[in-house]
DNA sequence: GAGATTGCGCAACATTGTTGCGTCCGGCGG
DNA sequence: CCGCCGGACGCAACAATGTTGCGCAATCTC
């Protein structure tokens, strides 16, 4: 992993659709070897996958909502329980063990307040809560998948 | 917009690198119609982009905080300078204006805490906060970009 | 300093993207 | 009831990109 490496990287994480010639030649490369470094980045994992990012609103469902969860249970059973119940359920697009207040933080995107309800009666049917919290997002002022590659120091 | 276009959908945000010819077999059409329907999807933007996912941990950024932030100054003009001043901070992945009990919510990815540390004395020197607070992602449980297309509702 | 290793570039071939055209189905007006 | 028209599909050809093998140069190792 060098900065040619890098320097793909960043430019996938931003442009998935770039072809290898494109990419060869932005980093001053030939397509062939260009090619290469990027089937490896694919192989070794560094490159989870490429996905096609949808807007939200286009397809109705522009509600994102935060959602802090505690829990009194603090044993592996009630944790086995809790990701079997959020974990599959679709509208929940993360989920954080987080330090602080709070035990958990949930990511859900919903068309609107009404799925919200429903997927927030889901989860209280499934497992048991001591404080459940949402937020709801008003507006979405930055929202971007691409990691911050600017720390020098992992030139391997 | 119809059922034909959200199994495209969903087949792409879950693995952009497919073929047209394989979505294409998948949803039981020809290549060409099929491409048809996808580069539609792009040209009217409910396709955004495509990107390559890339394993944080893989390069050594892979600590996630959320900040929650409250201010007291509720004016247009504190609201652009605090957009100016977390926009362009690559680390910011995501800003939320959310309801509740704190105004914004940021996802913030660095490498570890110390660096978190130099994001938050960048945040603190470009804006006046009342208050803001850290939350570490100790574990992350799920983690998704694909929307949930299961609502019917929108067939046009 | 000689051999081994690694990565690059060139060139050929396979696969996929892209476009034009003819056909079929479904809706609309005569 | 019939014929016209718009939209979407399928087929086939062409252009662009992905993919692989091979030879060469630079670097490292011993």
């Amino acid at each position: 992993m060098d900065r040619l490496d890098r320097r793909i990287l960043d430019l996938l994480q931003h442009d998935g659709s770039l072809t290898a010639a494109d990419i060869a030649e932005r980093v001053g490369l030939s397509k062939a070897p260009c090619w290469r470094r990027i089937q490896r980045l694919q192989e070794t994992g560094v490159i989870q996958r490429t996905v096609a990012l949808i807007d939200p609103k286009a397809v109705n469902v522009g509600t994102t909502v935060f959602v802090t969860v505690k829990t009194s249970n603090h044993s592996a059973a009630w944790f086995e329980q809790f990701v079997r119940t959020v974990r599959d359920i679709p509208e929940v697009t993360e989920i954080h063990r987080v330090s602080g207040e709070v035990d958990y933080l949930l990511r859900i995107v919903v068309p609107n307040i009404d799925a919200y309800d429903v997927v927030y009666k889901r989860l209280i049917a499934g497992c048991a809560f001591l404080d459940v919290s949402a937020s709801f997002s008003l507006e979405t002022i930055k929202q971007t998948t691409a990691i911050p590659l600017n720390y020098a120091a992992f030139d391997d």
